[in-house]
DNA sequence: GCCACCCATGTTAGCGCTAACAGCGCCATA
DNA sequence: TATGGCGCTGTTAGCGCTAACATGGGTGGC
């Protein structure tokens, strides 16, 4: 149906060698049009475009990325795609990355630190000018394959003090220990926590959570933690667990909302009454977790914005500036609903 | 800390030569190593393996593509990175992919076909093997540039007719049906339809829903259609203005669980019986649904396996092959649950 | 004992693009 | 009218890698 496309190197791709051609030009000015409009007059920089466009004529990356040091393309790492926690972040990302010509190139870790060690070596292999990374406990190896790259990188969700090091999150500990002195508050006394996919992000809650109760005079609550990935259905199981072995719980945090809400459904099923009988609270503020009834309390995390900021202190760092912070606290907000 | 990197060449990267150098041998034996090591004697693959890693070598795929005319890159456009039917797609693709060493390019065209078009042109720059696309309505504009990029490409989502297309997907007609004939099963007789992000799948579902309801010899549904991006909390609002048109309701189909899950908080919230007084089906089946009380009527839709079928489907192609079929149907289930 | 053949390895010549450095013409200034 | 500077365009030389074609030495058949 087509005509034959216009060709003559050994690939049959279009070159840019025949947009100058045609468009009778160097090479180096369709380079020039291409990059920076502004680098060649006016009327030449049409005539490109337009030799351009009838020829079919795309630019490859490849070849410029060789070429020249810089390949617009940017390294992310995250642990999960099915948590929506890490792709409201890599939205975030690719929203502020995008516009100013950075590819994102993705992969996922699975929560696993050998394998974030292998995917960024492969990542690494794009020459990515920068690098973004989610957490900041990784192996040795990685961060020593990080600095031997040379390549600025920025870690997000948690905050790191390592000099030299950059970061965009808020304070987990601080998230876990939120929630506790709200039940404090609130008068509940045989408090509950309860955690799966233990992350060193899910950690630092407990730990935090745990923390503010003993400096509260309560002792150690009781604990439910398992390894199993997080899932509603997962919350259920681990609610009926934790009053099955302690009937008199009056309050119980879930390290994220996912068990929160699997918990609530659960209750709403066996007629437990809540915050009546028992206490729940979550943390990352889900959109379904202000809709339910009750409406779950929740420590909101602003993962959307970390993934831009993120992005932005990496922009600051790949362009060669030093960025106003190195250290960027985004916190997070408390959000007491009907659950507690 | 570390001592100084070796460096020899002007980019101060560490490049083959230098492995072959320090290995004793040439480059291309150092290339074949890395791609193939069976290519070589398992002693010479050895040393290079060893040199390789004392210099803390990394390949450059961006010369490795120049040269090879092979990327091991794969272009993948999805509506949004909101979406988690999308996302899990994307998490089937990768998990088929990424152990065949290709990288998927990812990018969000927002639901906009122009945008699209002009991602699919900037992913192009990657020279992909192969290119994966979501849903069977793209600008004509689009269909040309992917003919004449001459790369295998694989439509997901939805099932396409186009002689030359390849599609992995299942009938969203037909989803939308199942659920009308679901109704009527149940004796439903005045039966709304609520849709919002009006893409080609929505209005698929919704098409689907209303033939079949015509052909049971019920007239034309109450319908509520918004442009808006799909929400649980849109899901309540649109309950609100669907039952405040039609007091008389006494069957919604939501054209997706976010929207029906909604709507069921805010059933359970202004004390509506569901499905007492108004049934409620939504669509995908997301993993909240099956725990909420009463739990949610859906289809559950295949989208993760989409992901995954369409990604093997692809590879058949990069590799030259004719793949067993190229409409692949992978169908959907159809759940009742409570709420209906 | 010669030759075809095969396996492991090496040499050469680019892949498509851009950095770096020329040139060239034109205008403002002295 | 000479001089310097600026804005635009062009030439040259790679960036790091692999395809394609050698090359060389061993093996087996007759």
């Amino acid at each position: 149906m087509s005509g034959r496309k216009p060709r003559s190197t050994a690939t049959g791709r279009v070159t840019m060698q025949e947009v100058a051609k045609a468009a009778g030009t160097s090479m180096i000015s369709v380079s020039r049009a291409f990059r920076d409009s502004a680098m060649v007059s006016p009327e030449l920089a049409a005539r490109i475009k337009e030799a351009a466009a009838a020829l079919g004529y795309v630019p490859d990356r490849a070849a410029s990325a060789l070429a020249s040091a810089r390949s617009m393309n940017v390294a992310v790492v995250i642990p999960s795609l099915t948590n929506t926690v890490f792709v409201e972040m890599l939205a975030g990302i690719d929203e502020i990355l995008s516009p100013q010509g950075y590819q994102m190139i993705t992969a996922t870790s699975f929560y696993a630190p050998a394998e974030e060690l292998r995917l960024l070596r492969g990542l690494l292999a794009f020459r990515p000018d920068g690098v973004l990374l989610t957490g900041i406990d990784h192996l040795p190896e990685t961060l020593k394959l990080l600095t031997s790259s040379a390549r600025p990188a920025v870690h997000m969700m948690e905050l790191n003090n390592q000099p030299g090091s950059y970061s965009v999150g808020f304070s987990q500990e601080e998230g876990g220990a939120a929630i506790a002195r709200h039940f404090v508050e609130r008068g509940y006394k045989k408090i509950g926590f309860v955690a799966a996919q233990l992350d060193p992000r899910t950690l630092a809650r407990g730990s935090g959570f745990r923390q503010a109760l003993e400096a509260a005079g309560l002792g150690a609550p009781r604990e439910l933690m398992v390894p199993e990935r997080s899932s509603i259905a997962l919350g259920a199981t681990l609610l009926d667990r934790m009053l099955a072995a302690y009937p008199d719980t009056d309050a119980v945090f879930f390290c994220n909302d996912d068990l929160a809400q699997g918990a609530l459904f659960r209750c709403q099923r066996r007629g437990i009454a809540v915050p009546g009988q028992v206490a729940l609270a979550g943390f990352n503020d889900l959109p379904a977790s202000a809709c339910t009834t009750p409406a779950l309390s929740s420590v909101a995390t602003p993962r959307y914005q970390i993934g831009r900021e993120a992005a932005k202190m990496l922009l600051e760092l790949m362009a060669g500036r030093v960025p106003a912070s190195f250290r960027l606290d985004l916190g997070f907000t408390l959000n007491i609903r009907e659950t507690s």
